[in-house]
DNA sequence: TGATTTTGTTCGGGCGAGAAACTAATGTCG
DNA sequence: CGACATTAGTTTCTCGCCCGAACAAAATCA
């Protein structure tokens, strides 16, 4: 039940209906891969015949296509429809602090070429060494008129609406039109997200195992943040800076974040966290001003070394995944989702870390149906932040239309 | 952008462009009352002939009518549309554990009758003596064809598709069906929700100040809890438990709070924690398994003491105000709504706390726009919790309709 | 080979947006 | 005072599209 916003309105016209039914019908097919007309008709309760004018124009502005003909006990066999991703590409962009990575992929997330270089720190250089590479890879792979944009993820708060990088810390960046500047470079269409957000569309629009529409996407890494799916659509908040649980408060007394709080969420979960309590020592400000160069002990060393045996990387680790699951515990109550996933480095190590990451959930979770809400962890080296970038240009095509 | 459910969507049928526009000309009638067929037009960017096919629908249908003449300078004067609220009624019932109020309102929520009495404790005598008493209010205004639906409030979690109130601590229920029951009672549908989510459907159907669809209404009483809107929709959930602010952590060596944990929001800014601090004693479990009568001394009675010029009093409050802001800034981070609004008992003291409410924000809040996100009272003696029993029933009636 | 079953298309009906003509009611200006 | 301009509201016709029914196509089965 919505309300309808009076300033800010669609009003239906001649072709809503059909848009509508347009999109039901493309997602019914893509949800539901071989699918003939009479499928559709069924599952929509609607007549054969207005199927088929539907699906001759999604045929007709190429976004299904005719495949082969189904078996079928009696009668006349389908003609099974599928959507077509194929020959439509992405190209996702992934900017970090160490490297920036770009990888060529269909609409359907397959990745198709991926490449990384060393992250440049001026914006008007980055975009400069960006459009050359695109460009190369473009024509190396003669996809010219089929690339259908380019997806940028940024490890920053974002304004969504002009596509200007606010603030990513990591980068020294403030308030960088990098959006605009890349379009003009490559005459491409850009659409710029930051990291946990496109994660968390990336899990909506491309997620293969649950196709969920009411989550949260958890990143762990130098940070911690996290993308809200609410309803099938993404919660960005009033500035776009929904779903920062890294602050949350766990122990006004806790160690020094790099926040100027003491005892956030990320203070004892990020990866950064983790290696300092396994050294030993206070989580210096990585990024505080001037850039500093990461340790050179990463978390993949760590759980490595937990693995042969290190007693003291074990504990570490397993306290990270206690204050993983306290606060997990808060996005429960708070948001009460049907899942969570968890994205970052430290899901390599969740054999060693789930129970305690349960027993954190336990701890804090307010009802019994949140206690047992499913945490997922994200596959290792699935490129979550480029499949992110990749969903920022498909969804679109599949999204449902806007109205009232 | 929100992607489409499809295991759960509705088609477009021949009929839904109509449905939706006829939703947007209610609500623009609604939002701007005196409106004209032409300033309709005007504002839909659609022909004039379109509304008067529309109007006419909602003139049927009886929920809009022609009013005055309206003025113009030149050519012929425009007959004003209006909102038919006055004789469409609303019974409201809020149910607490002290007293049961309940009210007759009219669509617009303006108050027509109001009463109270003891609240019983057994579901089904609650339910027996709220059906005789609304029978007989509807009889003594002879409004027996014209009241639309009883709208419930009750202090715990609700199972909103079943109706059934899974748990009411303070009341002690559990798994109780009062909806059913009470519709049987009166002949009336009956819509059934919990207390901070009531308050916020009440802030966003009925608010007349800011026609706000992104905020966050959190509720001080007993306990304390949000109800989250976002893009005009209340965010329920998964198991109806979203919002529950109440615990989260604000130092795990705070105060003992009623759900198990330690240093909870709740425990620290919940009328009880306030009348604890004051009192120089621990927070007592008030409802923990045996029912207790409240303490003499109210959290009304400690704002008055603080205004005649008790200064332990005025300090106890201003440390609610301080805790009050801390928490609230996890909600600026977490949600990053366009505003706050605060009802309960403590806003009849806003004056007192608002300084330390705001300094409390600005020690927590991450960004310089959620600081200064606006932190709204509710009014003292508005009845919030009736007029969201209100916007239970009436709401249904002008949201948008669903579709995709 | 004909009956049956299922898929997919075509066609007429009706709802509703879109556009333009038309009626109604007012004020203005020569 | 009456022609004219201006604005409000209605009517009418066209066209997009859902709806249902009839029809053609392609398969299986008796």
């Amino acid at each position: 039940m919505r309300k309808i916003d009076t300033r800010d309105f669609r009003r239906a016209t001649r072709t809503t209906s059909r848009e509508i039914n347009r999109r039901i019908v493309l997602n019914l097919v893509r949800d539901h891969q071989p699918l003939s007309r009479a499928d559709l008709a069924r599952r929509m309760e609607i007549g054969r015949g207005v199927v088929t004018s539907i699906v001759q124009q999604l045929i007709d502005e190429g976004t299904i296509y005719e495949g082969d003909i189904g078996a079928a006990a009696r009668g006349r066999r389908p003609t099974m429809l599928y959507v077509r991703t194929q020959d439509r590409y992405v190209i996702a962009i992934d900017v970090r602090f160490s490297r920036t990575y770009f990888m060529l992929s269909d609409f359907a997330g397959t990745q198709i070429a991926i490449d990384s270089f060393e992250t440049i720190f001026d914006p008007e250089a980055l975009t400069r060494e960006l459009g050359a590479r695109i460009r190369r890879l473009v024509a190396s792979h003669a996809i010219q008129d089929r690339c259908e944009g380019v997806g940028l993820v940024v490890p920053g708060m974002v304004e969504r609406t002009s596509g200007r990088i606010l603030l990513a810390p990591q980068l020294g960046w403030r308030d960088v039109d990098m959006r605009d500047a890349l379009s003009a470079e490559v005459g491409l269409p850009v659409s710029i997200e930051n990291a946990p957000m496109a994660c968390a569309q990336a899990q909506m629009w491309l997620g293969h195992r649950t196709n969920s529409t009411n989550f949260v996407y958890v990143t762990v890494s130098d940070g911690v943040g996290a993308g809200i799916v609410l309803n099938g659509s993404l919660i960005r908040g009033d500035s776009n800076s929904a779903g920062e649980f890294g602050h949350v408060p766990i122990d006004p007394d806790g160690p020094q974040c790099l926040c100027g709080s003491r005892g956030c969420w990320e203070a004892y979960t990020s990866n950064q966290a983790t290696l300092s309590r396994y050294l030993g020592r206070e989580l210096t400000p990585l990024w505080g001003g001037v850039v500093q160069q990461p340790s050179t002990l990463t978390i993949e060393d760590l759980i490595a070394r937990a693995r042969r045996g290190d007693a003291r990387a074990a504990s570490a680790i397993e306290a990270t995944g206690h204050y993983l699951g306290v606060g997990l515990a808060t996005i429960l109550n708070v948001i009460n989702p049907s899942q969570v996933f968890v994205g970052g480095e430290i899901t390599e190590a969740w054999d060693m870390i789930e129970s305690a990451v349960r027993e954190g959930i336990h701890s804090r979770a307010l009802t019994s149906a949140s206690r047992v809400t499913p945490i997922i962890p994200e596959q290792v080296g699935g490129y979550p932040r480029l499949r992110g970038a990749t969903a920022l240009v498909a969804a679109p095509h599949f999204a449902a239309p806007r109205v009232a």
